[in-house]
DNA sequence: TTAATTATGTACCATTTGGTATATATTTTA
DNA sequence: TAAAATATATACCAAATGGTACATAATTAA
C-alpha cells in the first residue's frame, strides 16, 4: 500500500497535531527544534527527513490548523437552522474560555502579530485564514439579509469586517481581561448591532 | 552636574527612542543585540554598562513608550472641545497610516501577543499601557455623557472596552487590510454606536 | 534471498546568541 | 596633580540554535 521502505513509526496527525499546540503556544521563533522534536517524539533524523525544516514544519501546521478550523465553523454555521445566532454564539463561548485558552488566543492573529514585519510569506498564510473566516460571515450575513433573519440594511461586507474586527480584537483584548465577567458585555454590545 | 567619571558619549533619549523602534519593529526575541547595538550606536561595553541587559533595555523601552504615547493621547482629548469627536479621529486616522505603520501596528499590542505565554512581567507592563488607553476612553465617554455630548445611555465602562476591542482588532486587520478603503467603514460603523 | 527503498539514531558542525572580564580612556574631586 | 569614578572598546565565552552526514534498521519488490 505505502510502497517499499522501512515504515514511519508516527502518526503523521499527531506529531502534526502536537507540533502546532506547541507553535500556537511559543511562536514561531520561540520554539526551538528541542521542543519540537520532544512534544513530536521524533528524532532528528526522522524529523528532518519527513519535514525538511522547521520553517516548513510551520508551513504544514498552519495548513492543517487552517483547514481543521475552517472547516468546524463552516459545519456549525452550515448545519445551524439560525447561522446568526450561531456566530453570536461563537462569540459569546469566546468569553467563557478557560484561563490556558484566553492566554492563548487565536494562532492566526498571533502568527500575524509576530511575523508581519518578518515573514511576509508565513504571515500571508495566516492572513489568509481569517480572511476565510470573514468569508463565512459574509456568507451567512448575506443569507440572514436575504431571508429576512436580521433586519439591519448595511452593506454585508462591512459587516463581515467588523466581526472579523472583533475577533482580532478579542485576541488582544481577552489577554488583558482573561475572564468571561470582564469580556462579555464588550462582546454583547458588539452583536447588537446584528439585528 | 553629572558628578565625578567619563561623561556618556550618547543622547539616552535618542538610544532608547532607537531602541524602541527596534524592538517595536521586529518583536522582542527577533531583535539582537547585534541589531540593538547598531540602532543605537553603542558598543558592548556601553551596552552592558548602561542597560545592564536586553530584558532590562526593552523594559525601559516600553516604559518611555508607555510615557509618550500616553501623554499624547492624554494631551490630545484634554485640549479638544468635543474629546468624544477627537477619539473618532484618532481612529479615523488609524484607517490613513501608511503601509510601514499598518505593518508595524501597535507596540503594547505586539509584545501581549508575542509574550503572552512566555513573560508575564513584560507582557503587564503592554497590559498596563493599554488599560491606561481604555481609561482614557472611560474618562471622556463619561464627561461627554453628563454633557450631553452623546446621548447613549449605556455603561460607560463597556463602551470604553467596546473602544479598547476596536483598538485591539485594528492591530491585527490593518494587517490583513493595509488601506484606508477596507478599513475605514468597518471603523465608521463602530463610532456610530457612541452618539 | 538479495537489492532497492525508506526511516531512524547519533555524532558532528558552523553560526548566532546574550553576556563577562578587563584594559584603557576621560572626566571630576580632593 | 593624583586619586576616584565612570564610560568605552575589545577580546573572549559558554550555551543554544537550526542543520548535515552517515551508519544502521526495517520494510517491500524482484
Amino acid at each position: 500500500m505505502s510502497g517499499a521502505g522501512r515504515p514511519k513509526n508516527y502518526d503523521k496527525d499527531k506529531v502534526l497535531y502536537a507540533a502546532t499546540n506547541l507553535f500556537w503556544e511559543k511562536g514561531y521563533e520561540s520554539t526551538s527544534l528541542e521542543d519540537l522534536m520532544r512534544v513530536m517524539d521524533l528524532g532528528k533524523g526522522s524529523f528532518y527527513n519527513s519535514f525538511g525544516s522547521k520553517r516548513d514544519l510551520f508551513i504544514e501546521c498552519v495548513r492543517y490548523y487552517d483547514s481543521k478550523a475552517i472547516d468546524h465553523i463552516a459545519d456549525l454555521l452550515a448545519n445551524s437552522e439560525r447561522p446568526i445566532e450561531e456566530i453570536k454564539n461563537i462569540f459569546r463561548r469566546c468569553a467563557e474560555s478557560n484561563k490556558t485558552a484566553h492566554f492563548l488566543g487565536c494562532f492566526a492573529g498571533n502568527i500575524i502579530t509576530e511575523l508581519a514585519t518578518i515573514d511576509p510569506e508565513l504571515t500571508n498564510l495566516a492572513k489568509a485564514h481569517l480572511k476565510k473566516l470573514e468569508a463565512l460571515f459574509l456568507y451567512h450575513i448575506k443569507n440572514a439579509q436575504r431571508t429576512g433573519d436580521i433586519q439591519i440594511s448595511e452593506n454585508p461586507v462591512f459587516l463581515a469586517r467588523f466581526l472579523l474586527n472583533l475577533w482580532n480584537g478579542i485576541n488582544i483584548t481577552r489577554r488583558i481581561y482573561p475572564n468571561k465577567k470582564e469580556l462579555i458585555n464588550m462582546i454583547e454590545l458588539h452583536l447588537t448591532i446584528l439585528k
